[in-house]
DNA sequence: CCGTTGCATGAACAC
DNA sequence: TGTTCATGCAACGGT
């Protein structure tokens, strides 16, 4: 060793107490510096001590720092710029943290430690640095390097070759900067970081990598040194500095992260901070027992930030040891968490009785906790626990997904417990990510982070995912329910609130109960399935279905099924901005969606198909609000009572939508349809309502069509003297369409026979064509009501009815009364139809002893004085699936319902 | 009925 | 293939 000799030019010393490694030679190996010029280099003083009156200087762009570009000891230092100029590492790094993958930064920043490696045997490398005595390094938070590295023991004689793949990854160790490495500089260390400058020259640091892995192995098994500093794995306050300029000097101290765990990817969480101090870094294993066991897992990737946190103000020295991701388990009600053995068994005492003993541990905020630390027998090993968690956890408000990091304060040896949320995503991501196999999502901020990375689609359902939080209480559309806020009387038609009444799209789970439903096992969550808040969420995807909006710009395809049009989009809806239906007492129908911009409300028409985003400027129906300027559609009391009605409808849909899982679970729809019809209650109807939803893009809730009023599937053909609410409906439908089509035809055949006159025929045809358009008042009431009910059902359910095939009712198999309307409108005499066209409907319903519908007529008109009970069914079914009812409505429901059979029954006959 | 406890199971993972 | 560990689950006890 002293036949060396310094290859600083000026030195050239012969002997040395320490030979460090210099720069990287072009053979590949390194310079040999004296200690003197070695710590120099380390410092990245040493063109600044050696070279100052030499050429070659020049200055960082970013930052002004000088450089000794001509120099091969600074060469690690600089980058070359492509536009000319140089920047030092520092400042490159800190470019690069924003155009490089987060994991490349991560790695290019991580600091790892390879304790076996370190101790392993002398290589020809390490004996040329053999008996040179560990030394603090300067910068280091002056721990003895005994105190903190790993005694392994057992492993000094480990072959390497039995040296984990991982541990090759962070052959720091063989450096002696631990954890910190890049924050230290190692001189020894060099060997690798020299050696990948010599591979990269002056590449930047995310260039590396390719080499990354073959470089570090032959560094694992080339450069261990015993005498190599030994850095403990805490890292002081003061040491931020030397932090900096050793991430400066990143090209030749980057050493490499562990492969990120395979369920976390912490190692891109900071990668957003650009403070250096707050890199997270994997800190490997610093105890002795752990016998490189650890998997990376759970090294501790605790910033010096945290360190600092926890350590406070006093002078000991904070030692990560592992750090574990909150598992469903482990922050679950139970309380009990799971302990990687490895790390129980290297860092906790050691117990022999399976009831362990009770373990203080210090948080964060200084409180101490006792948990149990015991294990169970499992198999022929342990599994380790710390037991009576669940107060600590919930005092740091942990949850799946969180981290707790475990650390030891020396010389105390107390233990102390942080923690890192994973919650940089909002809290209904976080919920429905808990429920994702952890090797799905990522626990660490930056998974979450990143997460727009990896799924960009989801970041566009972000505030879908909102939306399903939101509308949590919200309620499906079909129950109905009539409030009224003073003047403002509403029938809400559909669920909506997105947003709260504040204007804030937020969940509406309150952040109790949030918590309450993620901090629980996975045996409670799998109870919750069954609980209002998974049926909530189940509807919630329902509500999915409600947002689903045509292709934009994209023209449908129509197609005939049974002489049925149906539109048809070659591309898959998209979400459409969520809304809240209502009607009035006067039967206007309106449409309230909220300003993306303002969150304002404002109406709109009930026929109008919200955009997935839509801001008051987008208000073309009403230019007076299409400001975000004007105040507010709604007072703040109408969107009261609004979201509260939606939200007390969202309980009244659960309720029936549960009735009717296990109505359908019995297999038995009359059944349920006769209780629904006894019971004359809203919600059941409603909950029927639900199974019969929307099926395609553009139908809305409470969509009448042809395709959303057929029962469900799997259900089987209906007897067809079936009286349950489907096959009613569906009757019902078809008895309209008759008498529309009668109707209809009456007047076609009237034009052509009366070309020139019969002006009511025509105006009668663009009431029909035009019934659905607009929700107006009409002369004719029962229009009206179609008009209201089909308007809902957003166009495209009144194109179809539009379009009514010329059919008979023998070409739909609905599972209707065979002998129903079999007074076909195909023999009405031309003249007989002219004669009944010209009457008023109400006439000629009755003269085709469509009398039923009379009653409908009248019905549809029972809010404005008609007795409700003679209203004809399928205004209540609109009005059921529509609108609200009245209370008033609703107690007359039952009587309705219960006399609904006999009226089907008169229908049928 | 509910929470706790101790063990069992099996998927994921490392080797 | 063996190990780890997240989680399931039955037994048990308390209310």
């Amino acid at each position: 060793m002293d036949s060396k000799i310094c290859m600083n030019g000026v030195c050239g010393a012969t002997s040395s107490i320490e030979w460090k490694k210099g720069w990287p030679l072009k053979s590949g190996e390194f310079a040999y510096l004296c200690d003197k010029c070695g710590t120099a280099y380390e410092q990245l003083g040493f063109c600044d001590l050696f070279h100052s009156e030499d050429t070659g200087w020049r200055e960082c762009i970013s930052c002004g720092k000088r450089l000794h570009c001509g120099c091969i000891a600074s060469s690690s230092l600089l980058e070359l710029l492509d536009s000319g100029g140089i920047n030092c590492v520092g400042c490159a790094r800190s470019c690069q943290l924003h155009a490089t993958p987060n994991h490349v930064k991560a790695k290019a920043f991580g600091t790892s430690n390879s304790n076996s490696v370190g101790e392993t045997p002398s290589t020809s490398l390490g004996s040329q640095m053999n008996g040179s005595e560990p030394k603090k390094r300067e910068g280091s938070d002056g721990v003895d390097p005994v105190l903190v590295l790993p005694h392994q023991n057992g492993n000094t004689n480990k072959p390497i070759g039995q040296i984990k793949m991982e541990e090759a990854f962070h052959p720091a160790g063989e450096s002696g900067c631990t954890f910190s490495s890049n924050l230290c500089q190692a001189s020894a260390e060099s060997s690798k970081n020299v050696k990948l400058d010599s591979y990269n020259g002056y590449i930047g640091v995310n260039e590396i990598h390719g080499s990354q892995v073959q470089t570090n192995l032959s560094i694992a098994l080339s450069a261990p040194s015993p005498n190599t500093k030994l850095f403990p794995a805490t890292v002081d306050e003061g040491d931020l500095n030397k932090r900096i300029s050793s991430l400066q000097q990143g090209s030749r101290s980057r050493s490499l992260l562990p492969k990120p765990p395979k369920s976390t990817s912490a190692v891109r969480s900071e990668t957003n901070a650009g403070i250096i101090s707050q890199i997270r870094v994997a800190r490997p294993p610093v105890e002795g027992r752990i016998k490189n066991q650890l998997l990376p897992r759970y090294w501790p990737r605790i910033t010096d930030q945290e360190l600092q946190q926890i350590s406070g103000d006093s002078n000991s020295t904070i030692i990560p040891l592992f750090e574990k991701v909150l598992s469903a388990s482990d922050a679950g009600r139970i309380g009990r968490l799971v302990l990687p053995k490895a790390c129980a068994e290297a860092y906790f005492p050691p117990i022999s009785q399976p009831e362990g003993l009770p373990l203080r541990i210090q948080d964060v905020k200084g409180k101490e906790w006792v948990f149990q630390f015991r294990f169970w027998p499992n198999n022929n090993s342990r599994m380790y626990v710390l037991e009576g968690v669940t107060p600590c956890i919930q005092s740091m408000q942990l949850q799946a997904g969180d981290t707790v990091t475990f650390s030891r304060m020396d010389p105390e040896g107390k233990l102390l417990m942080g923690f890192r949320k994973a919650s940089t995503v909002n809290s209904t991501q976080e919920t429905r990510l808990s429920a994702i196999p952890k090797s799905v999502f990522s626990t660490e901020p930056t998974s979450f982070s990143a997460m727009p990375e990896n799924l960009p689609l989801m970041s566009g359902y972000s505030g879908l995912l909102q939306s399903f939080k939101g509308s949590r209480e919200s309620s499906m559309n079909l129950s109905s329910k009539h409030f009224n806020s003073g003047d403002f009387s509403w029938y809400l038609t559909e669920k909506n609130e997105g947003r709260n009444a504040d204007g804030t799209f937020s969940p509406s789970m309150p952040v109790s109960d949030r918590k309450r439903s993620r901090n629980i096992g996975s045996k409670s969550k799998r109870l919750l399935i069954d609980s209002d808040e998974a049926l909530e969420l189940k509807l919630s995807w329902e509500e999915l279905q409600d947002m689903l909006r045509p292709p934009l710009s994209i023209q449908p395809t129509t197609v005939t099924i049974e002489d049925h049009e149906f539109e048809e989009y070659e591309q898959p809806p998209v979400l459409g901005k969520r809304s809240i239906f209502t009607v009035r007492f006067s039967g206007e129908q309106e449409q309230w969606a909220q300003c993306d911009n303002c969150f304002k409300w404002r109406r709109l028409p009930a026929d109008y198909l919200l955009p997935p985003q839509w801001t008051c400027q987008d208000n073309i129906f009403y230019h007076s609000r299409c400001s975000c300027s004007v105040p507010d559609d709604l007072t703040s009391r109408e969107l009261e009572y609004l979201l509260k009605m939606d939200k007390d409808l969202k309980k009244r849909r659960n309720a029936a939508g549960q009735r009717t899982a296990q109505a359908h679970d019995s297999s038995d729809l009359d059944s349920h349809a006769n209780g629904t019809g006894v019971a004359g209650d809203v919600r059941e109807r409603g909950a029927t309502s639900v199974a019969t939803t929307t099926k395609h893009p553009r139908h809305r809730p409470g969509c009448s069509c042809i395709v959303c009023i057929q029962p469900p599937s799997g259900k089987g053909k209906h007897n067809p003297t079936c009286t349950c609410n489907v096959c009613l409906t569906v009757k019902r439908r078809f008895k309209t369409l008759m008498m529309r089509k009668k109707k209809r035809q009456s007047e076609r055949e009237a034009e052509i026979g009366q070309r020139n006159q019969l002006m009511w025929s025509s105006k009668e045809e663009t009431e029909v064509d035009s019934f659905s358009r607009q929700v107006k008042p009409e002369a004719d009431p029962s229009d009206r009501e179609r008009s209201g009910s089909e308007t809902l059902a957003r166009g495209h359910s009144s194109n179809q009815l539009q379009k009514l095939p010329e059919t008979s009712k023998s070409q739909l198999d609905l599972n209707c009364h065979p002998n129903r309307e079999d007074t076909g409108s195909s023999h009405l005499s031309m003249m007989s139809l002219l004669q009944q066209a010209s009457l008023p409907l109400e006439t000629y319903l009755r003269q085709n002893g469509l009398t039923s519908l009379v009653s409908e007529q009248q019905g549809s008109s029972g809010s404005q004085g008609l007795p409700p009970d003679t209203r004809e069914s399928e205004v209540r079914i609109h009005e059921d699936q529509c609108f609200a009812s009245t209370s008033q409505e609703q107690e007359q429901e039952g009587t309705k319902e219960n006399s609904e059979p006999d009226q089907s029954g008169k229908d049928n006959s």
